[in-house]
RNA sequence: GGGCGAAUACCAGAGUGGCCAAAUGGGGCAGACUGUAAAUCUGCUGGUUUAUACCUUCGGUGGUUCGAAUCCAUCUUCGCCCA
């Protein structure tokens, strides 16, 4: 994998850059759909490429680990082969697990023993297995096994946790350089940032990382219940020390407000299933403000769910058909909600893109967001 | 014409003397959701309100009772059965 750098803009630290992967070009600033279990929920491969654009999709190998199971993703040949995605894959680790499922895991140095959620049989990730699963799913960027620890978390927990998750990413390195791809395309690894909402721990993580020399970078640990301004200094103060010249990775943000502050402050890619889970639950984003379509408001509006908008759905779909859809329970509302929101967050960042290579980044973002974050 | 049964909040439907503004389900209104255990979850849903408070309400009217959605009388409507 390599990334070209090719805009930065004056008075922002906002960047525009390209990916390379044996799956083809990203180009950077990304939003990646979420397709934990091999599928982005609600939405049609078709839909992912030609309307919505998605340039990379996520996977996570926990889920995909649990079901179909390393076996079968090994007899379809990878993960590309299994569900018909013919572009880059990234595949988070199971870290985020290790913080959604805190219930039913205990952590120890080796590694993280969990009880599965579907059928609480007992299961053990260690940063070496998590490298050889993402082998077998045959991730085009795979990720470190950190923990994640909540946005409330004490220093000391912190420091702890973050030392750990360090000693992590070295074995996983380690194990990384000793193994191969299974399926003849190149697979790259990313290391991530930890240190909760503690300054000299972020620094101390990005120091750690940056010496590395992975191909990218990796902020993880936020979003997870600490306030937004943290997030944005963290952000900062990270972005400061990990490498200019590797596309920096923001996981698992966030609202459309969120994503572009951290494009202003440095972050080439993100994911989040805000989109398409705030999507299936009757929530709409679109430039001009946020939508809740169960809203009576909408009942009788039968204008386009959005001028101009950036999907089909936009242009066929009244605001007052969708509600009907939401209120009726039906399928086909999830399916235009999660279209519409994915090609709203694949356009925006696009938009940013353009406005950082025409050098106006910084006060298209600042009526963006304000406009964004109207509810209407 | 006769007999029996039923009428409860937007709908369905519990409750059959005080713990009832009234279970539960549906519907309605609103909110939450950030590396997906989420087509999920949480409130509210007679009125006034800070309220564990007061007011109005369980087909109509009139009674019994300290007290009635609950008991009695009567009327109305609906359902079933018999002629």
């Amino acid at each position: 994998m390599t990334f070209e750098l090719q805009h930065t803009c004056p008075s922002t630290n906002a960047r525009a850059g390209t990916i390379t992967t044996d799956h083809g070009k990203i180009e950077t600033p990304i939003f990646m759909p979420v397709g934990t279990i091999g599928s982005v929920k609600a939405v049609h491969l078709q839909e992912l490429k030609e309307d919505i654009k998605a340039q990379i999709i996520l996977g996570n190998t926990y889920h995909l680990y649990l079901r179909p199971g390393i076996e079968i993703l090994e007899q379809a040949g990878g993960l590309h082969k299994f569900n018909g995605w013919d572009r880059p894959i990234l595949t988070d680790s199971g870290g985020f697990q290790v913080f959604s499922l805190s219930d039913n895991r205990k952590l120890h140095e080796d590694g993280a023993e969990f009880r599965s959620h579907i059928d609480g049989s007992k299961h053990f990730f260690s940063p070496e297995k998590v490298v050889d699963i993402q082998r077998s799913i045959g991730a085009d960027i795979m990720m470190a096994f950190d923990e994640c620890p909540p946005g409330t978390a004490d220093y000391t927990y912190a420091k702890k946790s973050l030392d750990l998750t360090h000693r992590w990413l070295d074995r996983g390195l380690q194990h990384f350089a000793e193994t191969e791809s299974k399926y003849g395309y190149q697979q790259t690894f990313f290391p991530i940032v930890q240190g909760c909402v503690y300054p000299d721990l972020r620094k101390k993580s990005a120091e750690y990382i940056s010496e590395k020399d992975c191909d990218g970078n990796a902020i993880g640990g936020l979003a997870v219940g600490e306030p937004v301004e943290q997030m944005y200094e963290m952000i900062e103060v990270v972005n400061e020390i990990l490498p200019q010249n590797k596309p920096r990775y923001l996981m698992g943000v966030g609202t459309p407000a969120n994503i572009l502050e951290a494009i202003d402050r440095g972050v080439d890619m993100f994911d989040c299933v805000m989109p398409t889970r705030n999507g299936r639950n009757g929530m709409l984003f679109t430039k001009n403000g946020i939508m809740n379509m169960r809203n009576k408001k909408w009942a009788d509006d039968f204008s386009l769910i959005e001028e101009d908008g950036a999907s089909i759905v936009d242009k066929i779909y009244s605001k007052a058909y969708l509600r009907h859809l939401f209120i009726s329970e039906e399928l086909l509302g999830l399916q235009i909600a999660s279209i519409h929101n994915l090609a709203f967050y694949l356009w925006l960042v696009g938009e940013a893109r353009k406005h950082i290579i025409a050098g106006d980044f910084s006060t298209w973002k600042k009526d963006m967001v304000e406009r964004v974050k109207t509810r209407l």
